[in-house]
DNA sequence: ATTGGCACGC
DNA sequence: GACGTACGTGCCAATG
């Protein structure tokens, strides 16, 4: 096999990486984005190419030969940023851990060590690929050289051989050099030729080949000017040669051989990952992580309980409950364990079931415990027909409020945070994928059962510390933490489903679905997959010849929105529209809620997540129960699905009007807006008013229809170019819209100004219940990513202080249902929005009670309003 | 097993 | 000068 030499222009592609990619940083507040950029070319690099020598060329201090020539050589550049200069020590350690050589030469950039390497070698008969970002180094290809720049960003690249330079550009690979002779460069601050570009370099260069060659003939240049300068840049275009010249004659003191590559130590990588947060790239690497190379820990000890004994509890004690997959409605539990002062504890499930002494301690509101998701251990001890309480410290929870934006709330995972390593992953004990299981020597799992508990009972001061710093603590206590057992009842009670009716839908669907397939094969004039957007672009908009509207990274966007764009140029378009909605019904909510329906109770029961998003809204999974359908009637037919649980009941709905709006006139104190509240107001039609300066009778629907696009902008971030989309107007009107809102109301305008202001000096923002959301691209350098930030500055305090009230609001109904008696449950959260299923005797009093509760569940400077509806089905409370 | 495209809700 | 644009969950197809 021939030997393949690949060179990395080091400088270079680290520049491009850093500005690609977002500032990222690991969890010492390190940047790593540059590091990060590199390590994935590498990796591709290495996978695609499989090279046999590979070195990396990085640039040596701040001067040259270049500078004895010209002093101002790359003058005027920016400095490199410190936030990319304190990358290149890591970028070394990196490669060090690759295996991979680099190098420098003091006085010497590193085009200079890959062009006389690239020579050395291709003179061997070595095939060279040279890797730069830098368009000077295309000079170099030839017979055995090729060169690769980066594109757009650095995950694509593009080959150029000599031949692609010669077709391409038409000049040679070392005509480029005269090229930039003659029009000099901005970014090295060559001078060339003042008054000559690119066209006319070319053009020079078709006819003359050379700059020697063009003062040779410079009597045959006949266009006065042109000739003018020439003359007198004379010396600048001999000089810019000079400079522009990579040196393939360097005094480098390393072979070809040096560069051999064995491969990279999938040990000393891995080690480097995890020491730069690189954690998506561990699976990456060939080969498996040694075992020996995990630090062992320390030994631990425990005592296995065979009977309880009260006397193991003391004032404060870590509870924790393991099972092995996340859905802990059916999932079988494997152990538990107890952590306090007097020791650990291993409790089988079988010795707890059964354990009165157990019982009592759970249900005892004084005996303290701390657990690792409330929610979690409220439901699985109901189902073994205890009810928890005491819970007085949640780590899940804790952790969450301290940083909504950190991805991985597990016991693991906090304590590495929080510097505390005691403790292995669930992956790395039980495997992960078809793998995963309990392991077969009991020691293995019950340690780090216990282990994970010891965690637990370990951090929970100094968690609570940093909520107490960060004013949060009552944010634990009275809102989250009393939310969590909400939650945990209403995911155990469960919503009833007609199943019959699902299943009738679903084969109405089926029917329809498989009908319009045909005619859409039909129109295509080809069987293929409907569902596939990558068959189905070709046949669009290639056999067909529609308009091309949009593109994806892989093809032909099919989206909905293109689609509707091409409504009646084509019958195939409305046939497709209605397939893929139907298509919708059947596949997530038929197919989906009938997999999912409890056999025994006809029920199902939904998980929310309280640890997940970044504003403080929950979410919801397995069913997601938060996104049935409503816009549409078919789709919101569904809703007839989910009944009462119990004969003569009926379903209950109360949403919030308009809560983010008017939580944004409180916030804001936006007197215009909060006078429309005041006097309940439409509030579209009012701002119609407000922006388009009209009376309430002038205002058209289509007006409406754009206030109302507004608002939604408002309470949801988006940009213009979002508000754009949604108008299909021009992002510069829609720029117009934003901009007219903010004059109609200034105090709104002064809070989003102040907001990002804050956030800019804090690095967060904070809603009505002093929930955080941390935003350190707020000082970004890349407009872009900057705006977003600005955008969710300005929307989470919205967003989150809505989702604090409905919070609040959850806990405060559950507790009066409780105290007064009553039979009505609540069942479903839909971040606006409370689901109940009621007695028929209880209505009138639920309604009133779950209106008033909703309506002050927290005072503002505005009126809460909730309208409430019911029914005997989901659909029919509207 | 993971990714990309698409569609549903608020 | 170009970036890529509210947040979630889940389905299907295509790919490694």
């Amino acid at each position: 096999m021939s030997n393949k030499l690949i060179l990395i222009d080091g400088n270079s592609i680290a520049y491009r990486a850093f500005f690609a990619l977002p500032l990222l940083n690991n969890d010492k507040g390190v940047y790593t984005n540059a590091v990060y950029g590199f390590t994935t070319m590498l990796l591709k690099i290495i996978e695609e190419e499989k090279p046999t020598h590979v070195l990396v060329a990085f640039d040596a201090g701040k001067t040259t030969f270049r500078h004895n020539t010209y002093t101002e050589y790359k003058g005027g550049r920016q400095k490199t940023p410190s936030e990319l200069s304190e990358q290149f020590p890591l970028l070394r350690e990196l490669l060090d851990a690759f295996q991979i050589k680099h190098y420098q030469l003091e006085n010497y950039e590193a085009d200079d060590i890959i062009g006389t390497m690239a020579r050395i070698a291709s003179d061997d008969g070595v095939q060279v690929k040279v890797i730069s970002g830098d368009k000077d180094l295309l000079q170099l290809a030839g017979d055995n050289i090729e060169v690769n720049l980066t594109k757009k960003g650095i995950s694509e690249m593009v080959v150029y051989s000599k031949e692609v330079i010669e077709q391409e550009m038409e000049i040679t690979p070392l005509q480029i050099i005269d090229l930039k002779a003659l029009m000099g460069d901005q970014s090295d601050n060559i001078p060339g030729v003042r008054g000559v570009g690119e066209k006319t370099a070319l053009k020079l260069l078709k006819q003359y080949a050379s700059v020697e060659n063009i003062y040779e003939h410079l009597d045959e240049i006949t266009a006065k000017k042109l000739n003018e300068n020439l003359t007198t840049y004379k010396e600048d275009a001999f000089m810019s040669k000079e400079l522009a010249t990579i040196n393939q004659e360097s005094p480098i003191e390393i072979t070809v051989e040096d560069l051999k590559y064995d491969g990279y130590d999938t040990n000393k990588l891995s080690t480097v990952f995890k020491e730069l947060g690189f954690q998506s790239l561990l699976n990456k690497l060939d080969g498996e992580v040694d075992v020996e190379e995990e630090v062992a820990l320390k030994e631990i000890n425990y005592e296995v309980i065979s009977e309880l004994d009260e006397s193991i509890f003391t004032g404060e004690n870590a509870f924790h409950i393991e099972i092995l997959d996340e859905n802990y409605h059916t999932e079988e539990m494997i152990g538990a364990s107890i952590v306090n002062k007097n020791g650990n504890y291993y409790i089988p499930i079988d010795v707890l079931e059964d354990s009165a002494i157990f019982k009592k301690w759970a249900e005892d509101d004084t005996k303290e415990k701390y657990v690792f998701d409330a929610k979690k251990m409220t439901v699985l001890l109901r189902r073994l027909g205890i009810d928890l309480k005491g819970v007085t410290f949640d780590l899940l929870l804790a952790s969450y409020l301290v940083n909504p934006s950190e991805n991985n709330h597990d016991i693991p995972s906090i304590s590495h945070r929080f510097g505390e390593k005691e403790v292995k992953t669930d992956e790395e004990v039980y495997g992960k994928g078809a793998k995963k299981a309990v392991p077969s020597e009991n020691v293995l799992y019950e340690e780090h059962i216990i282990r994970k508990t010891v965690m637990i009972h370990l951090l929970k001061q100094q968690v609570e510390d940093e909520l107490i710093a960060n004013k949060q603590l009552e944010l634990l206590t009275e809102l989250e933490l009393p939310l969590a057992l909400v939650l945990g009842k209403m995911e155990a009670t469960g919503v009833k489903i007609d199943k019959d009716r699902l299943l009738t839908m679903g084969s109405e669907l089926s029917e329809r679905l498989s009908v319009l397939e045909e005619e859409i094969q039909e129109l295509a004039g080809e069987a293929f997959n409907v569902n596939s957007p990558k068959q189905l672009g070709p046949i669009l908009f290639e056999k067909l010849e529609l308009p091309v509207v949009k593109k994806t990274k892989t093809g032909y966007s099919t989206a909905a929105d293109v689609l509707e764009q091409l409504e009646g140029k084509h019958p195939i378009i409305e046939k497709l529209l209605l397939y893929r909605q139907l298509k919708k019904l059947d596949s997530t909510y038929i197919a989906g809620l009938l997999r999912v329906i409890d056999e025994d109770t006809l029920k199902i029961h939904t998980r929310f997540n309280q640890a997940l998003t970044q504003t403080g809204r929950l979410s919801s999974i397995d069913p997601n129960l938060q996104n049935i359908p409503i816009r549409i009637e078919e789709g919101r037919k569904i809703r007839q699905a989910f009944i009462p649980s119990e004969q003569g009941w009926k379903i209950f709905a109360a949403d919030y009007s308009q809560i983010e709006l008017r939580v944004l006139a409180h916030i804001a104190k936006d007197e215009k807006l909060q006078q429309a509240f005041k006097q309940d107001k439409d509030i579209h039609t009012q701002t119609a008013m407000d922006v388009f300066h009209v009376s309430e009778d002038e205002v058209t629907s289509n007006m409406r229809r754009q206030a109302k696009a507004v608002n939604f902008g408002i309470v949801y971030g988006i940009s213009d170019y979002g508000l754009s989309q949604n108008l299909g107007i021009t992002r510069k009107e829609a720029k117009q819209f934003i901009d007219r809102y903010l004059e109609s109301y200034p105090a709104v305008k002064e809070y989003m100004k102040d907001v990002v202001q804050e956030a800019k000096q804090d690095g967060f923002v904070t809603t009505i219940m002093n929930r955080r959301r941390y935003l350190p691209d707020i000082t970004s350098r890349n407009f872009n990513v900057r705006s977003f930030a600005e955008r969710t500055a300005m929307n989470t305090p919205i967003q989150g202080s809505a989702a604090d009230i409905i919070k609040l609001a959850m806990i405060q109904l559950s507790k009066q249902l409780e105290e007064s008696d009553l039979q009505a449950r609540l069942l479903l959260q839909v971040h606006d929005e409370l689901i109940l299923e009621v007695p028929e005797n209880e209505l009138e009093e639920v309604e009133k009670l779950v209106a008033t509760t909703m309506e002050q569940a927290i005072e503002l400077d505005v009126p809460l309003k909730v309208d409430a509806s019911y029914g005997d089905t989901w659909y029919d409370a509207k």
